[in-house]
DNA sequence: ACGGAGTAGTTAGTACACTAATTGTTAGTG
DNA sequence: CACTAACAATTAGTGTACTAACTACTCCGT
């Protein structure tokens, strides 16, 4: 008993994950855009200074297993955070191959005014605290099939 | 009665949704990729095409809108996909301003392989489909409050 | 002690993605 | 009709993000 309106095409824009994925990682991403850049940040280099100011020092491979992100993305990265004054890089005595990134001054001051961001970020979505947490175990789900 | 284990830090980056979008739509545009290199497609010429595929011509204007993407960004990504052959540009005679983008034969005939894609990344992420409709879902509540 | 395998970061090259400035075209108003 | 505001697309410049190739260092086995 199928009727036309049941037939979906898995190749229209609008049925399609990867593509509703990409709209709301880059429409979110705005959304920080006005509040990250007064503070000297992109929203790349803001979840490196969020993953600092849990744990300094880390390392490029540190860094590169939380973020999820190439080392040959990370290394500009950390350069340009270094020229800001945010961070500094050096290699590790015990194993000079590794490098580590400690937070300067600055940058450990940034985090009193990144306290405000989340809550800023929330009231802009209008959304509802438990569907964003809803929205983050699926979304944890998803990450943890597609890097399986 | 708060104990320790109830606060949760706003600023750590496992609680950040912002972190946990760009890891997802990383992450599944990464199992795309193999299957679209070989079609000679990158993630956001797969995208342009399916709109193209379902209704062509569009400007960049068009486009720009239905992908949320810059025409900025759209002008060289089609000029690409023009030099691959599988899409034409024309200026629209009735309003020179205006890029008509069609398909070319080899564009339009690129749909049959493309028809396989949703299936095998489905399999590949081994999820329900019923979970990802319902992330898709919430994904557009996402959307619509972001691009609000 | 040393030579090769493996590891950590960087560099080169391609392709997004955004903002701001520019070019060319159309349309609206005095 | 002229002229200006609005519009469509492109270009320039910065900053991710990926793969592949490279450098420098460590560690392991003989």
């Amino acid at each position: 008993m199928s009727e036309m309106g049941d037939t979906v095409d898995p190749l229209s824009l609008e049925n399609q994950v990867c593509f509703a994925l990409a709209v709301a990682s880059r429409s979110v991403i705005g959304l920080y855009r006005p509040v990250l850049e007064p503070m000297g940040l992109t929203h790349p280099q803001y979840l490196v200074m969020l993953a600092l100011w849990e744990s300094a020092p880390l390392s490029v491979k540190d860094l590169s297993g939380l973020l999820q992100l190439d080392p040959a993305t990370l290394s500009p990265l950390l350069k340009r955070l270094e020229a800001a004054g945010f961070v500094e890089r050096r290699r590790v005595s015990t194993d000079e191959r590794s490098l580590a990134v400690t937070l300067t001054d600055t940058g450990r001051a940034l985090r009193a005014e990144a306290e405000k961001i989340p809550a800023t970020i929330v009231e802009r979505l209008g959304m509802d605290v438990a569907e964003l947490q809803d929205l983050h175990k699926a979304l944890t789900r998803v990450i943890a099939a597609a890097t399986r």
